[in-house]
RNA sequence: CGGGGCAUAGCGCAGCCUGGUAGCGCAUCUGCUUUGGGAGCAGAGGGUCGUAGGUUCGAAUCCUGCUGCCCCGACCA
């Protein structure tokens, strides 16, 4: 491609809005433009990388054994109210209606059309396992579109739904797909972790993550520092603290708090530490419990796992935090003096707070506190569970090693969806004893649009982006100067250009007439090209081009006779 | 959904407080010079000041509604 006949829309200044580092390069590399919130056009730079990071996508799904289909875009609303989900899916599906005023919704994923194209082609368990995929074009009217590409409405996903006569089959392929996503993640060059994950409402048995290491992340991932253990923290089990509880040392005491209505401020006004407090709080009960509340116990500086909690049966799902005002007419005192002395509704510890001693904690008395609480001696201990987040420092669950955390930006997620949509659809095959049987699911996603974002989070400079070589643009940039005025450049930069090309390789060639030297170079600097070779009068004269790789800290001079090997051993096609 | 902010040329911004016919840098176009790190000079084009209404002799500027966009928050007592 010659950079004359190429649209380099780059910017020399960042727009005001674009909060990350990707966003930022993405808009002044010329990758992509906004057209509104949360919808973008692909420029054709951009585009070139996209395609990429598809076929690799498409090339590994392929050698999986997993066939290429194409869903449409736009889907009828009969399918999602005969799985449920017209109705639970809200505001995020958008809904819109035909000339005849029938019901349709841009699809947010594809389980019901799928489910329904396969219910209608396979018959026999002979024809599983089968895997469908397709790299398509998704609508989610997202409440806060942001980051560019990275949390977009309209997104470009890679889903794959498999088929199975059985859970072992299911297992099979599930495990295939986790071997395939490593992958294709590995070919893009991306520091990644396949991650334990949360299979949310849908059930199954097995869920994970793909997340790529980048500290704009929006998912924390707790990962074991001496094993392979790694987990969305949502999920990573916080393992009671060995040993026994300490004996009491203190009486308890009734405290005047008056000014302490959070835990920093207790901690800062009483002298307490904090990991002596605890702090209450107030969650929807379940039906399984009489109360209508139900108290939750956590450390101080620990948080509450909203997930696990949920779990809990005596908890209402979804989570829902009681009012001030309920608690005030409850307890009579407001939430920052909540404790489980004389709690009169029931409650449940958190592990690491079942092994406190001599701790303080609200006395459900407005603005006074416990100090030196002792369970047992003081309060009857109640049902323990697991409900923090882990937080860093924590022994890992795995049983080796202590959890670090670290941001990660989820590129793919797959799951074992079981017969939940098999089952709404009545999706059947017959079995070797003739008998229908209810298919099992597994599904599979990557984010296309996103992986093209978070490969821009993990390789750029204070010069742009820096793409690994599997999606870059082009892999070569011929940066010829003076083109339109030097007739040995003109034709020694046409030369290569036409040997590198026709050789297999993606090169630019950048032609552009009166663009300085250093405009040129910054330019293929920022758009992140590898690769780059310097075609001047004064090289030629001494007989030589000037190479440098875009993560090179030096330049260095290659004889012209031999650029075509040095290209050849130095660049990957 | 709650809170905050912004909206003036393709991009980045000033002007608004204190009302008087719109400006700067980058980009674009023309010409000349320049060509190894985002060139120089000279000239030119480009704006219903988001939108609707109000106040006023007069509104980018003051007031009100609407729309769009951005940020923060949405368990953390």
């Amino acid at each position: 491609m010659r950079a004359s006949q190429f649209l380099i829309a780059t910017l020399k200044e960042t727009p005001s809005d674009a909060e990350v580092i990707s966003h930022q390069l993405m808009l002044r590399s010329g990758m992509v433009r906004k057209v509104a919130s949360g919808l973008y056009n692909w420029l054709p730079a951009g585009l070139r990388t996209l395609r990429k990071v598809e076929r690799i996508v498409r090339e590994e799904m392929d050698r999986s054994g997993a066939q290429e289909v194409l869903m449409p875009a736009i889907q009828p609303a009969e399918l999602w109210q005969e799985s449920g989900r017209w109705e639970k899916y809200g505001p995020e599906l958008l809904r819109v209606r035909d000339r005849h005023n029938r019901e349709f919704c841009v699809g947010p994923t594809h389980e019901e059309v799928i489910t329904d194209l396969v219910r209608n082609e396979i018959q026999s368990y002979k024809q599983l396992p089968a895997n469908f995929y397709q790299i398509q074009t998704k609508f989610r009217d997202e409440v806060r579109p942001r980051f560019g590409i990275m949390r977009s409405r309209e997104f470009i996903m890679k889903d794959a739904y498999s088929f199975h006569s059985n859970m072992d089959s299911l297992q099979q392929t599930y495990d295939l797909m986790h071997k395939t996503y490593c992958n294709i993640f590995d070919r893009i060059g991306l520091d990644y972790r396949p991650v334990l994950a949360d299979n949310g409402s849908i059930g199954g048995n097995s869920s994970h993550e793909f997340h790529v290491l980048a500290s704009s992340g929006e998912d924390d991932i707790a990962f074991s520092d001496s094993s392979d253990f790694a987990a969305n923290i949502e999920m990573a089990e916080a393992i009671a603290p060995a040993g026994e509880r300490a004996a009491p040392t203190a009486e308890m005491t009734l405290v005047d708090t008056p000014d302490a209505k959070t835990i920093a401020q207790l901690v800062e006004q009483h002298g307490l530490a904090i990991e002596q407090t605890i702090k209450t709080l107030f969650v929807k009960a379940s039906e399984e419990c009489e109360a209508e509340f139900i108290a939750l116990l956590v450390r101080g500086d620990h948080d509450l796992n909203e997930l696990k909690a949920e779990k809990l049966a005596q908890v209402a799902a979804p989570l829902e935090m009681a009012e001030e005002e309920a608690i005030k007419s409850l307890i009579g005192a407001g939430p920052g003096s909540l404790g489980p002395v004389n709690l009169p509704i029931p409650c449940i510890v958190d592990r690491t707070v079942a092994q406190m001693s001599d701790f303080g904690a609200g006395a459900n008395i407005e603005g006074k506190h416990y100090f030196g609480i002792n369970w047992d001696r003081d309060v009857a201990l109640p049902e323990v569970a697991d409900i923090r987040n882990v937080v860093e420092g924590d022994p890992s669950p795995c049983g080796t090693g202590t959890l670090s955390i670290k941001r990660g930006i989820e590129v793919g997620h797959i799951f074992q969806l079981g017969q939940q949509y098999a089952k709404a659809l009545n999706a059947t095959v017959l079995d070797e004893n003739g008998k229908a049987v209810v298919m099992e699911m597994g599904c599979y996603g990557i984010g296309v649009t996103r992986v093209v974002a978070s490969a821009i989070e993990q390789n750029y400079d204070d010069r742009g982006i820096i793409w690994p070589e599997s999606i870059a643009p082009f892999s070569i940039a011929l940066v010829a100067l003076k083109y339109e005025k030097s007739e040995v450049v003109r034709e020694q930069a046409d030369k290569f250009y036409e040997e590198l090309t026709s050789a297999g390789y993606e090169v630019i060639l950048d032609d552009r007439p009166k663009v300085s030297p250093g405009a040129k170079m910054a330019d293929m600097e920022l758009m992140g090209i590898p690769h780059r070779v310097v075609i001047s009068d004064r090289g030629i004269e001494a007989g030589t081009l000037e190479y440098k790789g875009r993560r090179d800290a030096e330049k260095q001079e290659i004889a012209i006779a031999e650029l075509n090997d040095f290209i050849s051993r130095t660049v990957k096609k």
